[in-house]
DNA sequence: GGTTATTAGTGGTTGAAAGTGGTTGAAAAC
DNA sequence: GTTTTCAACCACTTTCAACCACTAATAACC
């Protein structure tokens, strides 16, 4: 289960590096697409082709639209030896990525967020909202 | 699978260059045709076999205009040395292909854009909509 | 609690591959 | 026979993945 939140810098080459747990639970190679609110989703080659797989069978008029979100935007990514990951340009610009970085553990996936879009979503998270599900969950 | 997104220009002779991760998924010889919303779709061989062999089978009153679609714009492309491609002027005036062009990754097919046009159909992909399907899918 | 060993994280360099521009020569069109 | 077109090269530039070297942080051990 991917949990966990980890900051880092973007170098100048547009480098980041990519926390060693998760990386761990994704193994060598995993993929990088356009998620949703403006953050990147980071899913492992498992839980990807688990959604190419959905994605296929939806009806036409639903699928077109997720194929160019999902597939037009993902890339394969492989760290360095050092464990650092290289974002393709327009992901970065999609995330408004470019030097803060939040990487964050979302059960099956992660995901990757300016640092400051990350801290808004945070402040936003309405307490009340939170407590009130977790009542309904019985906890 | 075919994935990601890729910009290029075209040269004033109309040759573009052409991602070398997809060149290398489709092999050496790949076709080119008019595609949906104004692109073309790009099929491997083995991909465009199948598509030819489906629009066969398909009943004669649909299987005409798809037949002209497809096969009227059909065009075999062989990249040079450098991975260049050249597309064909009634292609590229279908596409209003002049200058900047992205190539986007679909699952079983690439697609040629004009890169305005490419970014106002991700502009219009209603993120609501996206979230909606991905909560059906489970994700 | 302090020292050492190990892993995580950062910066920089380099060489191969990707991408771009231009030239040439054969074939097609006039 | 001349001109035009375009595929096939050649040469150059840029990009980026693969390293190497170093520092910081964490864990293990005495």
């Amino acid at each position: 289960m991917l949990i966990g939140e980890y900051s880092y810098n973007i170098d100048p080459k547009g480098r980041m590096n990519f926390p060693s747990k998760i990386r761990d639970y994704l193994s060598e190679i995993f993929i990088v697409t356009k998620g949703l609110d403006n953050c990147l989703f980071v899913f492992s080659m498992e839980e990807w082709n688990k959604l190419a797989e959905d994605i296929k069978r939806l009806p036409r008029s639903k699928a077109v639209a997720m194929q160019r979100f999902y597939f037009g935007s993902a890339q394969e990514i492989i760290p360095d030896k050092q464990g650092r990951i290289l974002i393709p340009i327009n992901l970065r610009e999609y995330a408004n990525i470019e030097k803060e970085v939040v990487v964050v553990g979302a059960l099956n996936r992660a995901e990757i967020w300016n640092t400051d879009r990350w801290k808004k979503v945070c402040d936003d998270l309405s307490a009340e909202s939170i407590a009130e599900t977790m009542e309904e969950l019985g906890f």
